[in-house]
RNA sequence: GCGGCCAUAGUUCAACGGUAGAACUUCGCGUUGUGGUCGCGACAAUGAGGGUUCGAUUCCCUCUGGUCGCCCCA
């Protein structure tokens, strides 16, 4: 055990994780380039406000997982926990709101929480996400959760369930969260403990217990879903039947819980079984008041993020392969230089090559070749004669200096 | 933040309280200029700090880290 470890909860990306990671990348950024969707980079700590204020004080990230400290001017910034407020305030920053609207953003990169590690669970985890900011429209909604499952589909994630609900608009949500408590409270000594004592911090949660009594309290009690109505309603029908036009799969699940405070009407959770505890891989919903509560104009959004780590961890590994094209290797040290010439020629034309950087015997070259998966080996031998190898076949042939180039190319 | 389990070479695993072993990897050798297979050799470890003991990888405590669950979320 060396001295020191990557700090709890974080990890190294060796270059075999990398290459996966590319991947997922690769296929986001697709993705994300024939929608419209345009990345953005924010700074990787804001003041610590944006997200006290953002994401709500009230909410567990504020409370107990922010990575918090002081410059040296006294300023309070934290160690941006999520991405949606930050992109909001430099929505507001920049005056995007004289852009055409929606601005359509999307971003990739880390992000910190204090907590407990676990499977699928790290204190610097990194996200995938997109915003599309100005429109308040349920076709927003639909083409970003289109965006988000097409993801997930492309990279063949096994088992991902869509899960949707709605919140109503801000007072449809604090009325029902009243209603719903005020039904929990009513019937108190049935509710198991652990529930009883969230009522009032999270009595949504309460769906989601196995507690024979507490089930049979939320077999009664009012849902959400059933309490919208006008536009809210109108929105969320809206919503449904875009995503059954565009043949995406969903099942409405009226308990659904999001922790952060500046969701509105439509969230949804994609969730990935076999995933253990944490088992959701990507998330979103409606925000229409964020913008505004940060000190722009009032203005609707909606997005979602997905988690990189999970989508990995749902994916198993898949060791890709490293491959190169060729490797240059030298039967004489006189030809050292000129297999560094060649190399240089080789890469130029847009060929993977190596060259012997440590001084082995020609066997040792021959070897390291193998290793690292040349496709081909191009031994020089004098200033006149050079064997290229396939490495598959072990077939060898001679050919002279100055073909090689064009011979590797066919 | 709370509970359970765990920590030995780079990796995966052994070792009754009594000499820390192996496999894979890496490097080298098997003659003089040719990889994979095979044979031989070398490098390499008890997470940290205390305690019990004649003696601790083994038992106890603290810390660090991992893992699973709770909580929460991506």
């Amino acid at each position: 055990m060396s001295k020191y470890q990557a700090p709890r909860g974080t990890f190294d990306v060796l270059p075999e994780a990398a290459r996966s990671r590319a991947k997922v990348e690769a296929a986001a950024e697709g993705i994300f380039a024939r929608a419209g969707y345009e990345r953005i980079a924010t700074p990787a700590f804001e003041d610590t406000e944006l997200f006290e204020r953002g994401v709500g004080k009230s909410t567990d990230i504020v409370r107990k997982e922010m990575f918090t400290f002081e410059d040296k001017g006294g300023r309070s910034l934290t160690l941006r926990p999520e991405g949606t407020a930050p992109i909001c305030r430099a929505y507001v920053e920049h005056g995007m709101h004289k852009l055409a609207q929606p601005v359509k953003l999307f971003y990739s990169g880390p992000f910190f929480r204090h907590e407990r590690p676990q499977a699928g669970r790290y204190r610097q985890f990194h996200q995938i996400g997109a915003e599309a900011i100005g429109s308040d429209s349920p076709l927003a909604d639909a083409e970003a959760i289109s965006l988000l499952s097409n993801l997930l589909a492309g990279l063949g994630v096994p088992g991902v369930e869509l899960r949707l609900g709605s919140l109503g608009s801000l007072e449809a949500r604090r009325s029902y969260l009243e209603e719903l408590k005020a039904h929990l409270h009513a019937n108190e000594p049935e509710l198991s403990e652990d529930v009883r004592e969230r009522i009032d911090i999270n009595p949504l949660r309460a769906f989601d217990s196995d507690d024979e009594g507490t089930r049979g309290v939320m077999a009664a009690a009012p849902t959400i879903v059933e309490r919208l109505e006008g536009e809210d309603a109108g929105h969320f029908e809206e919503v449904r039947a875009l995503l059954d036009a565009a043949g995406v799969s969903y099942v409405i699940d009226p308990t659904l819980v999001r922790g952060l405070d500046y969701y509105t009407r439509t969230i949804f959770s994609f969730v990935c079984e076999g995933l253990g505890a944490q088992s959701e891989v990507g998330g979103g919903g409606r925000y229409d008041g964020l913008i505004e509560q940060l000190g722009g104009p009032a203005t609707p959004a909606i997005g979602w993020a997905a988690g990189i780590e999970r989508i990995l961890l749902a994916l198993g590994d898949e060791a890709g392969e490293s491959r190169r094209d060729a490797f240059v290797a030298v039967a004489d040290e006189s030809q050292r230089r000129r297999a560094m010439a060649l190399a240089g020629e080789m890469r130029a034309s847009g060929k993977t090559v190596e060259i012997d950087l440590a001084g082995r015997t020609l066997k040792g070259q021959l070897k390291h070749a193998d290793r690292i998966g040349a496709r081909r080996v191009v031994i020089l031998e004098t200033d006149e004669t050079a064997q290229l190898r396939d490495m598959a076949t072990g077939e060898q042939r001679e050919v002279s200096p100055d073909s090689v180039l064009t011979e590797i190319n066919d």
